[in-house]
This record gives C-alpha cells, structure tokens and sequence, in this order.
RNA sequence: UGGGGCGUCGUCAAGCGGUAAGACACUAGCCUUUGACGCUAGCAUUCGUAGGUUCGAAUCCUGCCGCCCCAGCCA
C-alpha cells in the first residue's frame, strides 16, 4: 500500500506537550490487547468475504479497507474469499467485477483467493463430526413449520419432533441428503442448540440445505449446500484467519461461529463487527442499488451518479480519495451514522487540487467579439497548468478577436459592487491575456444575448496594466477559432433526500436534476489530449475527467467529478 | 415482553478519573490573474438523563430515557 495511506492512519498527536497520544479504534485496541497476551502469537491474518452476487459499493470499500489496510499496518496478510454458499444467486462474473474493484483501490491478497466452496468436503466432515457428537440432527420439518417452532422474539421456540434421532439415523440420513435421496427442502441438517435462546440464532440453525443446483465452481457435485452461518466460521479457522472483522449484523451470529468452533475444537479467530458506512443523499444497499439500475433510473451499474466503485471511478474519482474518506471516518460501532457526502468530495477536491492540471472550458458558450484587436491576429500565450506545482509545467493560448466566455459570466447591469464578473461598462480580467471592457449586448428577436461586443486594453497584456488599477473579475474563454466542441455532463446528488435509505419509496426521492447534459460546449484545444483515467480542473468550475463509456474518436464527453467550491454561489 | 448493540458540536469522531482533540460543514475577515487554493479568527461551560462514589467524573456505580439490529432452508 501507498505511503500516503500509512499517514492516514498515523496517530494523532497532542500537540499542546508535544507527546504522541495514540488514538485508535476498537478495532486496533483489540488487536493491540491480543499482541500483548500473544493469543494470535502477534499474527494479524484478515480476510474480506463478499459473495459475488453484485457490484462493490462505497459500503463494501470501508470493510475493504479495515481488513486490508489493518493486517498490512500490522505487517500480515489478507485473504479474498468468495463466500459462494449459494449457487442460485452467485456469478463468476461479479467475482471479476469484485476483484477488478478491489485492485483498483490498491490492495492485494496475493495468491490468496479462496473461496468457501473450496471447503464444501471438509464442511461435509465437520457435519459429520458433530452428528457424531449428537448436536446436530437431519430434520423433516418444511421450512413453513420450521418459522412456527422458531418462536417469536418474546416467547421461546418449540423443538423439532426429529430432535431426538439417533446419531445412528442421522448419520444414514444425512448421507442420503447428500447422496440426493430427497426432494429439494425436504430435509434439513440442523444444529443442536437451545430452542429457548433470547439469540434467534442459537434456535437449532440449519446448516445444510437440499438444493439441486448448478454451482458455479463445483457444478453438480452437490445437492446439499452449507449455510452462510455454518460454512463462514470454519472457513475462516481453515484459513486460520486471527481476525474477522464484519459489520454489525453479525454481532449476535458471534454467540453461534463460536459455537461451532468450541464444538469443533478448531482454530478460534477473534470476530469484532464494525457498523456500516452509509452515505447522505445516496444509498449503500446492493438490493436498492439493482433496483434503480433494473428500473433503468441509472444507465448501469457504473452510472457516474452511482455510489458503486465502478461507478465513483468512472465519475473521475482517484482509490486514493476513496481511501482517504475512510480512512477519515474512522471505525466505530455506532449504527445509523450518516458520513456527509461533502467529506467525499472534499477528498476528492484536496487530492485534485494539487495533481490536476487546469484547462479552460466553457461550457455554456456566449459569443464576445472584441472590435479594437486587430481581424486575423492570433496571439499566443503562456499558460500555467497548476499553480501549485512548478513541476506542471504550461502549455500555450491562443488569443483572437473572437471568444466564448461564460454566459452565467455576463449580466447587463451589475447588482451590486460585489459583482465582479462582466457587465456593460465593467471591465474584468481573461484569463492569462488582457482586460476587456463590454460595450454592448446583441440580442436576438426574443431578448436573449446573443453576442458581446467588447474592447480591450493593449496595455493589459499578460494580466495587469502599468497604472496597476485593480481589476477583481478574471473569466476563463476560449477562443473560436480553435475551440473544440465537447459535451459535459454535470452531476448532482443521486436523492434529493439526505437519508433515503430509511425509507422503503426511497426511489421517490430520486434527484430529478442528478444529470445535466450539455452539449456544444467550447474547451481549449490542449484538452483532446486528455486520455480516460486522467483527471483535469476546468478552471472556475471542478473537476473532470474523460468519460470512459460514451467518448470515441468523433465525440469527446467529460464528466464533472466534483465542483469547486463556490463562495459566490452561497452569498448570492 | 426475549437477546444483542449504541447514545460526546450540524456531520464523522477522539477521550479510558485530572478538568471536552481533530476533520468536514458553517460564519467572519485577509489574500488572490481560478469568487478555487492558502491564511487568520469563531464555532460543545458541556458529553441522552437523574442520582451516587470522589478533592475531582464524558470517563466508575445505579436507575431511568431514546435509537438500532435479530423471528431466511439469504449473506
């Protein structure tokens, strides 16, 4: 991993004495506590579990990064394993999708990709090893009576009526489960346990399901497949993870995976859960996700507008802005927070700020004919591609008669002395070259402006005039003769709604104004050059970057990744 | 009414008995050839609440209150 992640996770440090005080999560408590008693023998060996039924989102990136990124702090290891524990759901292409997402925010499991069908043999054995026990049992019950004898939350469960068989007869039965003698759901393999439990979990969970399914990996070899419940603990041990970190669903399903492990007397990896990242005006939920994609509210599943990570990539986000917000974040187990959106994006803007390259674009063009420059002259000029880095270098400006400017640059009569943009008989500064004065508008039958008619100031030229008079206002342009046409496409929050996860119509408040597309806009010719993955500020209006789906050779399409800050749009 | 968890600034989050970090957001001002960036200042007399212990409590104890999760042969 990158250096600048390691100063993320730096302590912070008390600056009043001066002394280190080191401010760590639960988490790395924990960890921190376990090194110290040696019960892992200082080994930090995480994993990241996603079942490949769907695309990453900004959520799975959170839990991307405490696994990953807490085991390599600790110099150890992490496994990707892909818990396939359901064939009628699962699809090797979202484990592409999934591994594609995760290299691309910069982590690494080596040669460590396993998957929880790998285990599908010993799993079986275990089963066997706790039949043999007499505490699981091959239960008869439909999975209709099976919820009656559950109980409810308030009152206990009532036992199964097969509860009782012989270790004997489950063993029989159990093969026959696996050797396909039964119908699908006709039998189950269940847990012995405590009907009574105030854990719902601890109620005889099923391990084993008849399902004649075609498994991705393992094809037809079974018709039995485990439970995520059984299969995910022991898959863990196998792999002799020490620490297996989750979200806070599965904190009372910990009472069961240790259950299991004691019964097994197998390798006991510590679980600590985390709560969920959740995101204010989008949502983190991968059923709601395939919702607006299948409605086609979005154009796929890597829309520029969703939170999904080949979403918030094509969208001209960098992994390290991602990784950044996390990271920023912090881990803690408290449920129902809400990050503000406006965290994301300052991430973004911060990283930007200091490695993109300026251009000028303008992207709702107005015409401004300057009548004192001279007709075929073209001047060039130099330039600066970042201010804040010499390194950057600059390119070259050409400067006409002829120029599109901002058409929100360009008001008849200024509002107030604030006003520092153009108006008739203001002057403002373009961008690099000279100061320009408007004289009139032209407008078209309706009253719209259509044309600018300005002069400038010779004396002006580079940006600032001998009698040093302050101009406030500098407008970026391009200039016509060689203005490149492209489209923009501007995106807005997803929902209109800070949180409209907590509502089940949450696809009601879907942002009607979350996609702008503009087209006939005007960019400096320096920026067909730009290739897909680059990012560019387009000065005085955010950042962009190449879309990777809808640019070709004829068309050029850019997405805004994030706005600049606008202290003028707020005062007006 | 069972079990599990959580309550510190608008948001996220430190704090682990010694008198409320930081970040984002916001506000005001400075700077400015991006109304960007940068810089300066402000922003919780108070930690869900009520008691108790203590010289001293966000931190320990007790009782309340609130919010969330769990009744898939999903993960």
């Amino acid at each position: 991993m990158s250096s600048e992640n390691d100063k993320i996770n730096e302590p912070h440090t008390d600056s009043d004495n001066g002394s280190k005080v080191e401010t760590k999560d639960f988490i790395r408590t924990i960890i921190d506590q376990h090194n110290k008693s040696g019960r892992f023998n200082n080994i930090v060996h995480t994993r990241f579990p996603p079942e490949p039924n769907g695309y990453l989102h900004i959520g799975h990136a959170k839990a991307i990064c405490i696994s990953f990124g807490i085991a390599e702090e600790y110099g150890g290891v992490t496994n990707l394993r892909f818990d396939d524990t359901n064939p009628t759901k699962e699809d090797t292409k979202y484990a592409d999708a999934i591994m594609r997402d995760i290299k691309w925010l910069g982590f690494d499991w080596g040669d460590r990709l396993f998957h929880a069908s790998d285990y599908f043999d010993k799993l079986y054995e275990f089963a066997v090893v706790l039949i043999k026990k007499g505490v699981a049992f091959v239960d008869d019950l439909s999975a209709e009576d099976m919820r009656e004898y559950r109980g409810t939350l308030t009152e206990a469960g009532k036992e199964s009526p097969h509860r009782n068989r012989s270790i004997e007869e489950n063993l029989e039965l159990f093969e026959k489960m696996k050797n396909g003698e039964f119908d699908d759901g006709a039998k189950t393999l269940r847990a012995k346990i405590d009907m009574a439990s105030g854990n719902m979990n601890m109620r005889d969970p099923v391990m084993y399901r008849i399902m004649r399914a075609t498994h991705h990996r393992t094809g037809d070899k079974w018709c039995i497949y485990p439970t995520y419940d059984w299969a995910h603990g022991q898959s863990d041990s196998i792999e002799k993870i020490t620490h297996s970190l989750c979200d806070l669903s599965f904190e009372d399903h910990r009472p069961l995976y240790d259950w299991f492990l004691d019964q097994l007397e197998v390798h006991h990896p510590q679980q600590s859960e985390f709560a969920r990242l959740n995101i204010s005006y989008t949502i983190t939920s991968k059923r709601k996700l395939r919702q607006l994609v299948e409605n086609n509210i979005v154009d796929d599943w890597d829309d520029p507008r969703m939170p999904t990570l080949s979403g918030v990539r094509r969208r001209g986000y960098t992994a390290k802005a991602v990784r950044t917000f996390i990271a920023k974040l912090g881990v803690s187990k408290k449920r129902d927070t809400v990050a503000d959106i406006a965290l994301l994006e300052h991430c973004l803007r911060d990283e930007l700020n200091e490695t993109a390259d300026r251009r000028m674009a303008v992207i709702k063009p107005l015409k401004v004919v300057i009548t004192n420059y001279p007709d075929d002259k073209i001047e060039e000029f130099d330039a600066i591609n970042n201010p804040g880095d010499d390194t950057a270098g600059d390119r070259k400006v050409y400067f006409s008669k002829e120029i599109y400017i901002e058409q929100d640059d360009f008001v008849e009569v200024a509002p107030n002395r604030k006003y520092f943009r153009l108006a008739i008989g203001k002057e403002v500064r373009l961008k690099h070259t000279y100061y320009i004065t408007c004289d009139e508008a032209i407008k078209d039958d309706e009253g719209n402006i259509v044309e600018l008619r300005c002069t400038y100031d010779p004396e002006s030229r580079g940006g600032s005039t001998p009698d040093g008079r302050k101009v406030r206002g500098t407008l970026h342009w391009v200039s016509t003769h060689d203005a490149v046409d492209a489209e923009v496409r501007l995106y807005n929050n997803l929902f209109a709604k800070e949180s409209p996860d907590e509502d089940d119509d949450f696809l009601e408040h879907i942002n009607i104004n979350s996609l702008e597309i503009l087209t006939g806009c005007k960019i400096e010719p320096s920026l067909k050059d730009l290739q897909v993955g680059q990012n560019c500020q387009f000065l005085r209006h955010g950042y962009f970057c190449l879309d990777s789906k809808y640019s070709s050779k004829d068309k050029i399409v850019f997405n805004r990744s994030v706005t600049l800050k606008d202290s003028w749009a707020k005062k007006k």
